[in-house]
DNA sequence: CGGCCGACCTGCGGGC
DNA sequence: TGCCCGCAGGTCGGCC
């Protein structure tokens, strides 16, 4: 679920709650998808600087020199924040106890991770932000520059969006929604997009993420902010999940297929370059 | 190096 | 009603 939007949505509601806050104790529950990488207690007493976001991680800045915490939501993952904490339930794998109020990750497939690193030039943090590619929504991301990225590609336009390494944040769903909006195949090489379809492409992401965003994000399923608000995204999709359904712009069928194992969605008629 | 595929884990919905 | 299969927002590592 959380894709850019959503993480970007998070990262917005812990900014003020947890900025300046003290870390008092951590609860580690099941593993995650990687282990913390530091003995939970060695966090004690570190201050959380700033709540930055990189890609799909919450950037949890440790003041004096104590390093970074990364949190990712997996699939199914989101962060609770708590100011009169309950017992956690069976989902629920890591509190990050502060002197403000309680930190939780709930995450039942356990994709997401809580991960330390003493900077993000230093592993594992380097390794896991390393290989990233343009934050879609800052001035480093140029239709320009996209577009001569995209050149070097060797493979369909949707997977390219979606491994990340060329632009990142955009998942599944946004990858979906901004085919659309762009007119483009999801099959198109995207060596082979023109300039101009390469700035339609530019745009559309752009447009689209900030949409979510100030949609609160998707909530398909799992998802909602830190203060437990569902998104409203899903609501105004126009091919996620309406395979069958008519296009809201031509009324054709929405079609599915798949490409490197995920569905992708898509308007044979609206869009057909 | 780039791209594809399986794997990680749990829950849910559909079909029989 | 109950079981089995397939599928779900991500992404890493191994293998061409």
């Amino acid at each position: 679920m959380p894709e850019l939007p959503e993480v970007e949505v998070t990262r917005r509601g812990l900014e003020a709650p947890l900025t300046g806050a003290t870390i008092a104790s951590l609860r580690m529950g099941k593993p995650l998808r990687w282990p913390l990488g530091i003995a939970p207690q060695m966090l004690q007493g570190a201050v959380i600087a700033s709540v930055q976001r990189r890609a799909k991680y919450v950037v949890l800045q440790l003041g004096n020199d104590r390093g970074v915490l990364l949190l990712h939501l997996g699939m199914s993952g989101r962060l609770e924040w708590l100011m009169n904490p309950v017992a956690p339930g069976a989902h629920d794998h890591v509190d990050i106890i502060t002197d403000r109020g309680l930190l939780r990750l709930h995450d039942p497939r356990r994709f997401g991770a809580v991960v330390w690193s003493a900077s993000t030039a230093v592993p594992p943090a380097s390794k896991l932000l390393g290989h990233l590619g343009v934050e879609p929504l800052t001035d480093a991301f140029t239709a320009d520059g996209f577009w001569a990225a995209l050149k070097a590609a060797r493979a369909p336009i949707k997977p390219v969006l979606l491994a990340g390494h060329l632009v990142v944040g955009v998942g599944n769903i946004y990858a979906c929604e901004a085919l659309f909006e762009a007119g483009i195949r999801p099959t198109v090489r995207a060596e082979r997009l023109s300039r101009p379809r390469v700035a339609r492409l530019h745009a559309a992401i752009q447009r689209i993420l900030t949409l979510a965003i100030a949609q609160g994000g998707s909530s398909l399923k799992d998802f909602a902010a830190v203060d437990g608000q569902a998104g409203g995204f899903q609501k105004i999709v126009q091919v996620y999940g309406r395979a069958g359904k008519p296009c809201r712009v031509c009324a054709e069928p929405i079609q599915v297929m798949r490409q490197a194992q995920r569905a992708t969605y898509y308007c044979s008629r609206c869009q057909c370059f």
